[in-house]
RNA sequence: GGGCCGGUAGUUCAGCCUGGUAUGAAUACCCGGUUUGCACCCGGGUGGUCGCGGGUUCAAAUCCCGCCCGGUCCA
């Protein structure tokens, strides 16, 4: 990097404002700026933080006013202004939430498979990063929720629009003209940024210590090796973070002061934190600002600063530890703010996982800082504020509360269970200490975190002693090499079709589902053909089938995918001949039957929206042609109630006979008109967007095949629900001949199992009720008569009690009993007599089974039940055991079922320690 | 999607490792006693398809395999 000839970095108007190109004499880095003394970089860790009660001179502007100054001068520079995206990366697969705003653009813009919203375009995105969670609070400028503003251009498929020059040149002015901060204070440190696949050269743009852009121009591919790979599309990447904009302009000793200052002193008040002196906030900011825990050193860092301000270690955390609490509290449920208002329901997997998280890390710091304040109410602070520029937060307002009670009543629980845990271990094993598995059982396990482990049971003086790194730990645990799998075949398809023209899809157009088309391509039993009505799984609605008839012979369509545009057939007979024309047919009852599913599926989607509650979103759906089912988030389980109100809810539309309209738009125009509402099933690439709108009802971005009126769809019947994980309902529903099927059959079964009963339906609840009532009756009659039995029997055994050294032998055998009745008697017998051995034998035809039981006294003379079974039952080619009470023992031959005198004999030999 | 923990009486659990009657424990509930009444205490009782399905075994709550459900940690 040192030939600089024509290289991205030397820009224009760093040679027209004098800029001078340096070397940092710390990091070696390469840097511009306009004074020509500057030694150092000005990044950290070569410079301290020079802005920290001491900001550059520049306008002084809040969060509001920072947004819409540098919307407005981009504006007013030729960028179109893009309204944010959710902060859920709902069109993504690879991540759960925008980190930054250039996600909004990828895969498909960045890929150039979709052109932009704007070109240029100018915007600021909310954006959450998990990241930086430990580092929150502690560093001083970390953040999990912020806005990332940024301005882009896309320079795609031979459309220049600016690079290098320009983005340089923008920034600059709009630090000098719209910020007004001294030209001389700007720092361009010359750096390589990659992520996503993509890299490029970029300036990080600092002033007085403080980063507050970063321009990256992205025009590489990263290799595996970490080769760099030039690539056409040239994208300007930007990033200029609001709250740290605002931060560094401010002088503030930290971000969360900076940005969140009256809330973090209203809660400062409510928890009656003693108030810091600013000295050490400041001095403590300045230093630490250098590293991030995750780098250690934090605790050297603080001793150094201890001894500058004349304090102890201890007693600088004892200071700052409130502090680190409440600007956790105050970032983490900013982000909350955003994840929950945009839709997300808490959860155990995925990215309501993560919300879930959040909310116990705010708890945890609620009850830390002994806090009377509900998480709700610390969230709904961040609501109010955010809802003066993004009022659509507060349409989940409501939902939000109750599901953040919800939640909280959930992470009390679970707290409360894993030290339930906790007691009984400790006070069964009188444990003096918890080994570190302990810990990690609990963590992992209970979600019980160590710390708060360790302060209830400081009063037990159990020691628990936490590793420095435990969570690392316990992620090396979860360590494994993670195997992404796609399907051979899938594979295969994509490799062969690649380079062929895109199918065109007549299936919209064509209602009959007869067509005539060109086969482009044979691939075994797949085939592809210039144009097709058959409709390819996709959207969650399955395939359709049919027929394909060439020259040749006929085949039946099995299978139909759509491989990047290109749509693959598969079929079973008589393939066609590529160059030849095929006529096809599609078998229209499938069709149908899907369409219903498929319509009835964006209708119990409005009506889950209408009856639950617009936090409500679809979470995944699949529509056969047997049934069709719909995962959707909601926080606790659906109610008989609600999953009534939802079925008549929709059989209602249904009747009304809406209207469907099925169009073409232009995505952006959809966005604006609907709002991401649209990507309710995945997003799909394109400049222009299906749009299915089931009038005044429910409005989707699908693909997929519809009715054209909802009273086509007959008749919806919701047949289960299921909570499939924690946030996310499933609900299966039939609709049209499917459904009047299965409410067919649920009658049939219902009839056959009246008549069973010699019942009617009408009265079948009352038949059971009584036929159970009968049953416990009968059961107990029969308990009564058992017990009965066993008197009667114990008379005539004891006449047949043989007496020998102080033992009384009792032989029996008995024909088809059950086990449990003469475990029964015997139980009473030895009770009544303890000095009793008691062997019965109880013949099935020709297998036998044997059960001994020995009385307390007889036990003390050495008489062992199991022993004696199983010396018995050799002896009749069976086998047997037990405890030294009660023996049990099968697989006897009844035939070989010696003498009571054989068997005397052989209970004796135990008694004498013959064990044999 | 994966790892880990769990599923036994209305509830909280023991038993599982090492197979042999769930004579299970506590609590709740019902009846009786005690008490002016309540609480407490005493006596008795009701209440279990041991999550489901296979396998091994003479014998499975217990061992093995598969599934379902809940919790939890991580992607």
């Amino acid at each position: 990097m040192d030939a600089l000839n024509g290289s991205i970095y030397e820009v224009e108007v760093f040679k027209e404002e004098g800029f001078v190109r340096k070397k940092c004499s710390i990091c070696g880095r390469y840097f511009w700026s306009l004074n020509p003394d500057q030694e150092l970089c000005g990044d950290q860790p070569c410079v301290e933080y020079g802005f920290i009660g001491n900001p550059p001179k520049a306008r002084k502007l809040d969060k509001r006013e920072f947004r819409e100054a540098f919307l407005q001068f981009f504006k007013e520079n030729g960028h179109s202004i893009v309204r944010r995206y959710p902060v859920v990366a709902r069109w993504r697969e690879d991540v759960y939430f925008v980190g930054a705003s250039i996600y909004d653009f990828q895969p498909w813009v960045t890929s150039g498979a979709v052109p932009p919203p704007a070109n240029p375009l100018v915007i600021s995105q909310p954006s959450i990063r998990f990241t930086d969670l430990e580092n929150v609070g502690r560093t001083g400028r970390h953040l999990t929720g912020f806005e990332m503003m940024a301005h882009h251009a896309f320079n795609i498929d031979g459309k220049y629009v600016y690079w290098n020059n320009e983005t340089v040149e923008y920034c600059f002015r709009f630090y000098k003209g719209a910020v007004q901060v001294n030209p001389e204070e700007l720092t361009f440190i010359e750096d390589l940024w990659s992520g996503g696949g993509n890299a490029g050269e970029d300036f990080e743009v600092l002033v007085r210590g403080g980063e507050i852009a970063t321009l990256v121009f992205m025009h590489y591919e990263t290799g595996e090796n970490g080769t760099l790979k030039p690539i056409n599309n040239m994208i300007v990447d930007t990033g200029y973070g609001l709250e740290r904009n605002v931060w560094v302009f401010s002088g503030e000793p930290n971000i969360y002061e900076a940005v969140y200052g009256d809330l973090v002193e209203e809660i400062r008040v409510k928890a009656g934190v003693e108030k810091v002196d600013e000295k050490i906030l400041l001095e403590v900011s300045k230093t630490a600002g250098i590293l991030s825990v995750r780098e250690k050193g934090l605790e050297e860092v603080r001793n150094r600063i201890a001894a500058k301000i004349g304090l102890t270690l201890e007693e600088i955390e004892r200071i700052l530890k409130p502090y680190e609490l409440i600007y956790k509290l105050v970032d983490y449920s900013y982000a909350l703010a955003w994840i929950l208002g945009d839709g997300v329901v808490a959860s155990n997997t995925g990215a309501g996982y993560l919300a879930r998280l959040l909310i116990r890390r705010c708890l945890r710091a609620i009850d830390e800082l002994k806090l009377n304040v509900e998480i709700g109410w610390v969230v709904g602070q961040h609501l109010k504020n955010l809802a003066l520029d993004f009022p659509e937060l507060l349409e989940v307002e409501d939902k939000i509360m109750e599901m953040l009670e919800l939640e909280a009543k959930r992470y009390r629980e679970s707290i409360g269970k894993a030290l339930n845990i906790v007691m009984r271990v400790v006070k069964d094993t009188k444990k003096p200490e918890l080994t570190l598995k302990d810990l990690i059982l609990l963590y992992d396990s209970h979600g019980l975190p160590p710390d708060l482990l360790k302060e209830k049971l400081a009063s037990t003086g159990i020691k628990v002693e936490i590793p420095q790194d435990f969570y690392g730990l316990v992620a090396k645990i979860h360590e494994k090499p993670v195997l992404e799998k796609t399907e051979e075949e899938e594979l295969k398809l994509r490799r062969e079709t690649e380079g062929l023209p895109k199918t065109r899809r007549i299936y919209y157009e064509d209602d009959y589902g007869k067509f005539k088309s060109k086969v482009l391509r044979v691939l075994d039993d797949w085939v592809v053909l210039d144009s097709t009505v058959f409709y390819p799984t996709s959207g969650g609605q399955l395939h359709d089938t049919g027929i394909l008839k060439s020259i040749n012979g006929i085949a039946k369509v099995i299978d139909v995918r759509d491989i990047n545009g290109v749509i693959v057939h598969k079929v079973d007979g008589v393939t066609p001949i590529e160059g030849d024309y095929a006529e096809c047919e599609v078998d229209m009852d499938r069709r149908r039957s899907l369409a219903r599913h498929h319509t009835a599926t964006h209708i119990i989607l409005g009506a889950a929206r209408k009856v639950l509650g617009p936090h409500v979103w679809q979470s995944g759906a699949e529509k056969t042609m047997e049934k069709a089912r719909l995962d959707i988030t909601h926080y606790k389980s659906l109610t008989l109630e609600e999953i009534e109100e939802i079925e008549m809810l929709a059989n209602r539309i249904i009747m009304e006979n809406r209207l469907i309209r099925c169009f073409f738009t232009s995505r952006d125009d959809a966005e604006k008109k609907y709002g991401f509402r649209l990507y309710q099933g995945g997003v799909y690439p394109g400049r222009t967007i299906r749009v299915v709108e089931v009038e005044n009802w429910d409005v989707e971005a699908c693909g997929g095949i519809h009715c054209k009126r909802t009273g086509e769809v007959g008749f919806v019947k919701i047949i289960g629900v299921d909570r499939i994980q924690d946030g996310v309902e499933r609900i299966e529903y039939v609709a049209g001949e499917q459904a009047l099927k299965y409410v067919q059959q649920k009658f049939r079964l219902l009839g056959e199992v009246s008549d069973i009963l010699k019942s009617t339906p009408d009265k079948l609840k009352d038949s059971i009720l009584s036929l159970l009532r009968d049953f416990k009756l009968e059961r107990g009659k029969v308990e009564n008569l058992t017990r009965k039995l066993v008197e009667v029997r114990l008379n005539l055994l004891t006449k047949n009690m043989v007496e020998i050294d102080g033992i009384k032998l009792i032989v029996e055998r008995r024909i088809g009993e059950e086990p449990d009745v003469v475990i029964n008697e015997a139980n009473t017998l030895v009770n009544k007599f303890p000095e009793t051995v008691a062997v019965y034998f109880i013949v099935n035809g020709e297998k036998s089974s044997i059960i001994v039981m020995v009385g307390d006294k007889a036990r003390e003379l050495g008489l062992n039940a199991g022993v004696i079974t199983r010396n018995i039952a050799t002896l009749c080619d069976g086998r047997g055991g037990g405890t030294i009470r009660l023996g049990q023992g099968g697989g006897l031959n009844s035939l070989k079922i010696p003498t009571n005198e054989k068997i005397i004999e052989e209970i004796l030999r135990v008694k004498n320690g013959k064990l044999s």
